[in-house]
DNA sequence: CGCGGGTTTGAATGAGTTCAATCACGGTGG
DNA sequence: CCACCGTGATTGAACTCATTCAAACCCGCG
């Protein structure tokens, strides 16, 4: 339950970290070359199995974490089992970036489908960024980004209508996907269950069925299980005031001064 | 509406920063001292009253700041007028600090009381900061504990009853007061009229108002239009929900290396 | 000045409505 | 077979609308 695979062990001759290489790499000048510093760390690659826990809260934080491959989520337990997941984390995200020395999480994370990370004792990954200003530049930008997708899922919870909660988080993780793939695609897979886009959300797994089935015959989306097909674009950002602005592609205008 | 206060330009004989200052110390070893360099720089103490903005959606974000006093409130508006506020600034509280030059800002800072801010170029602060290891992992600290205050702020609004919601502020903003006073007061003034706590907690200010209602008649606390007295802050906390070791006091064990 | 009336802003509370939760069960696909 | 999804029926928490009340604020006038 607990542990990764710790079989893949790798220092040298490491993958490249195509996900995270990929999405920053469309927001900023970073190059691939910047990045063969960090990948040369001591680090692990691990898997979890979906459900495993990755992160628990009381946990020291001593590791920064790159998401390779499938989906992780963060989220806090209430007393009496209610479940609020604060996001989802894709491919290509990074976290626990702002880790101090001596802290405990607050929260846990876990896997939401089968998953790959990358794990980094923040020390040697402090050190290493240090080396390189864009590449420090290209993760305080991401850090930055993420703080952006946490404002944004309080205005989601806090002031919108189940409707728009829904057609807003499609819109957003089919961003947040094109940002690594590179291209804005109308379909969108889903590898999670609707629960767990109901404790995203704030709302119970059957409102979650019945507002899709509202986008479906609106002809908004398709739906199946393992994910949903845009079909209505302009018409889906307008119902759930999707501003187009929102993690649009966009080159920082970096002042590395 | 737009302006604050430009007379008061300071440099040199620079005010301390009171309330930052209190914070810090009583969560980390930083030391008066460490702030001196800072209150050297070249920086603007500004006034704004009640509801002027500080920062506006789509302005250029090239400062940190710093709140001296008073209360302000960061939030998004929909197109259809519906409010969130994301998060409360208080006393000793900074923002901006993740700043990226060329960024600009997607959401609104106003002021919510009169409110003094201490406005640094971040350009400025950053090389500051870089000077001092102390003051950077402080900084680095407070930066830390706001994302944790934002995930705080998602649970509350995604998980938790109105009656949960309410209780669950009027404690985390206790324990913030108290952690720039130095000490926990049953007293919290609240400077701000219930609506911005319906704004921000996801609720309409009507049931803001029954709500209060409510913790009155069950004896958790007694509220005028100024402020708040906790009677029963057990029974507050467990009702709820109110883990005891959020925000709390505790000097970080934090490693310097 | 300071006092009183008019205006504004904020809070409490009742009545009726609505959106989303819960309960329940049947279907389906891996 | 079991986790997941769909859909009907019912309940409930929070919303809106509407009104009263209270406090703060303004401002001219004695």
């Amino acid at each position: 339950m607990y542990a990764g695979d710790y079989d893949l062990f790798l220092s040298q001759k490491a993958k490249p970290m195509n996900a995270l290489i990929n999405r920053i790499r469309h927001y900023s000048t970073t190059e691939s070359e910047d990045f063969e510093g960090l990948a040369k760390l001591p680090h692990r690659l691990e898997v979890y199995e979906p459900h495993a826990d990755i992160v628990v809260e009381g946990d020291k934080i001593d590791h920064v974490f790159i998401v390779e491959d499938g989906w992780a989520i963060r989220f806090r337990i209430l007393d009496d089992g209610r479940r609020q997941i604060v996001n989802f984390m894709l491919p290509g995200d990074c976290f626990d970036l702002m880790s101090l020395n001596g802290a405990k999480s607050d929260h846990n994370v876990a896997a939401a489908t089968k998953v790959t990370l990358r794990k980094i004792k923040s020390k040697d990954f402090l050190s290493a960024i240090s080396e390189n200003l864009r590449l420090s530049t290209s993760f305080w930008w991401a850090a930055v980004q993420e703080e952006g997708i946490l404002r944004e899922q309080i205005v989601r919870v806090g002031r919108r209508s189940a409707k728009e909660r829904v057609g807003h988080m499609i819109l957003e993780l089919n961003r947040r996907v094109a940002a690594t793939s590179g291209q804005i695609d109308n379909y969108l897979p889903l590898p999670v269950p609707q629960s767990m886009l109901a404790d995203a959300l704030g709302l119970s797994d059957v409102h979650i069925s019945r507002t899709l089935s509202f986008l479906r015959t609106f002809g908004y989306i398709r739906n199946s299980r393992h994910g949903i097909e845009i079909l209505d674009r302009e018409g889906l950002a307008e119902m759930s005031d999707f501003d187009s602005r929102y993690l649009h592609f966009e080159k920082l205008a970096i002042d590395v001064n």
